[in-house]
DNA sequence: TATGAATGAGAATTCATTCAT
DNA sequence: CATGAATGAATTCTCATTCAT
């Protein structure tokens, strides 16, 4: 039918919509903050005016939740993919890498660091921190699974997870697509063979 | 005489508030950046009204700016010790990677992490920036010279300096004093161990 | 024919629905004030959008208006009526309490107490007030009566009117249909009983 | 000592001019409501700006919250006055009457008619209806110990009560000090003899 | 008739900053 | 040195209102 279709339509238009204004926000969110970041600025950039955010979401925290909860699902997404591609742990490692910067930086644009749970309400932040949490243990699953398979020297799994995905997430400081003299597969290149074979020579 | 003795004194005490105020200014900056940080909360902290920052601080620019300074400050001793500690280029990572680590979370105190640059005035930026570029310019070098006197692989210097730069700035968002069951010589061991050898057994 | 009887039904049902705005948008006045009450709870009552609301009032004020005027409208009629049913003036006002209490509680559905007239624009204004206050003295005319026929005492007549329609305009404060141990009708004879009687024992 | 002097006159300032406000904010709550008070017409009444009322209450919910305690501990000492200077229970309630009419009117400076304590938070809600109930209890007390000693006919204390609040709570809707005709006791005299012999005579 | 989407005006609130004392 | 009191700018958020569909 012709109203279905319509419904549709407009269904998918602000799902669009929102998912455009995810991105602008998670952009703000990692260059300035979540208090830096003014609602004015991120509605200016969708060329809408302030009041007309709350269309789509029903607050700024709420917003950064909603940015939160993407970047996590992304995440997942990319220790998922990392699982299944990697035979041997090491191997889980690099991928993860690899699928996490293009997640980071690649063409599905900017998403958020999870750098201010701290600041949300209560119930927001212990969602997001029971899912992060989970995520780390994941990655130092990864870590274990390889010192059991033997593809990973012997390290401490935690330790080693939280400089790596602490690599990750500062590259959004720094990182503009386009202004860079480095594409994401160079950083990846370069990220890779930092974790897996560190400096030394041989 | 007694009135430069005593000058020398209220020098001495206002240097001694302004450190102090700088650490407790750069731990809040660290957890809830700087829009997130209210003068008022930091004077709390200090037990003294958010006015009588003023006479420590001619304003919150400012006092950001400083806090800046003293961490690059702090850095560019880590990274001169590291360079004369240090013979091969990948000995002065090592140490670089200790030595910062200690000036994050020693007992030096809170030291802030240069995020919100961006957001400082043209002329803070500027004087920032140049500093901080070349503090990673200087890590990149140590990197090089091991390319060049044979202890480092060859790569690319220059990411694989931002991969260890973003681990060691993001240890302040999950490393609290105290509560928690890694020491920071933990911490250095697994960091140091990851950018020396990788993940990779061998 | 059958183009005018569809549209008589048309007007029909239109009314049909704005005495329900009226009613609804009443109840909410009378709980939270012209101010507090935000047309989409008006509408999500009615079950539509507040746009629609459009369709039936030309704006807020516009509704509280007929409210306000619907008010003066069951107010007049219990006058008229007490007017007509009473004898001497004493039996007058008796019948108006009993009849305006049953106007504000009764099944004719919530009506707003005449509480926000100075926010409104100046002409909605006068004309509520000429009214009002025409409605005022018409009780005052009651008392008045009563006390020539001599079934009244000699008083005050417009500081007792005030005192009279100042426990009525009250109930609707207090008084939630349903859910009260007390029927009108109980009020009704509390009320008379103290209008009439007063407390004294004789 | 003269310190403490000064820091008595500072505190004993901040009390007078937080009174101030209290009444100012009564009065416009009276007037147009809670939601219909805009801070800063209240703080233009005061001639001082909007942001300027945080330095005495912390939130608007906060300076209705103190206007209603103010309410209550006047219509207590109302109560409390008025239960000392009556004998019988006829003369308590005659003597509320007035008193609270005073109160209410008087040179105390406009108090507020708690009217909307359902748009308070529930704590807050929760200690005013509290109180609020316990002084209606006391004025039906009186209306029953009235019965026992044979001043009060037979009659439903609570609706009665109900009555005599809301002819009361009305008053400040209508009465504007100075611009009117009749004065507080006029008023009184009314109001007390309606509730005292009603309007019958005999 | 009614809705989706947006707007603009104004609300409360926060906060860096000032200044007399 | 430090505080009390105040300000002005900016921010989040609400809401009546509009208009194309």
């Amino acid at each position: 039918m012709e109203t279905a279709a319509r419904e549709f339509d407009r269904d998918h238009q602000f799902q669009q919509r929102l998912e455009r204004l995810l991105k602008v926000a998670a952009e703000s969110f990692n260059q300035k903050g979540f208090s830096g970041t003014s609602l004015k600025d991120v509605a200016a950039k969708l060329m809408i005016t302030d009041a007309a955010l709350y269309y789509y979401v029903s607050s700024k925290e709420n917003l950064v939740f909603l940015c939160y909860q993407r970047a996590l699902d992304l995440g997942e997404q990319a220790l998922s993919e990392a699982d299944s591609r990697g035979t041997t742990g090491l191997e889980k490692v690099e991928h993860y890498i690899r699928l996490q910067l293009d997640a980071l930086c690649g063409p599905q644009g900017p998403v958020a660091i999870l750098s201010e749970i701290p600041s949300l309400k209560a119930s927001h932040r212990e969602t997001l921190l029971q899912r992060a949490r989970a995520d780390s243990r994941r990655l130092a699953g990864f870590i274990r699974t390889g010192i059991e398979d033997g593809s990973v020297r012997a390290c401490d799994p935690e330790l080693t997870c939280a400089a790596i995905m602490g690599s990750l997430n500062w590259v959004p400081k720094w990182y503009h697509p386009g202004g860079h003299r480095s594409s994401i597969d160079q950083i990846a290149k370069a990220f890779v063979g930092l974790a897996n074979q560190g400096l030394q020579s041989r």
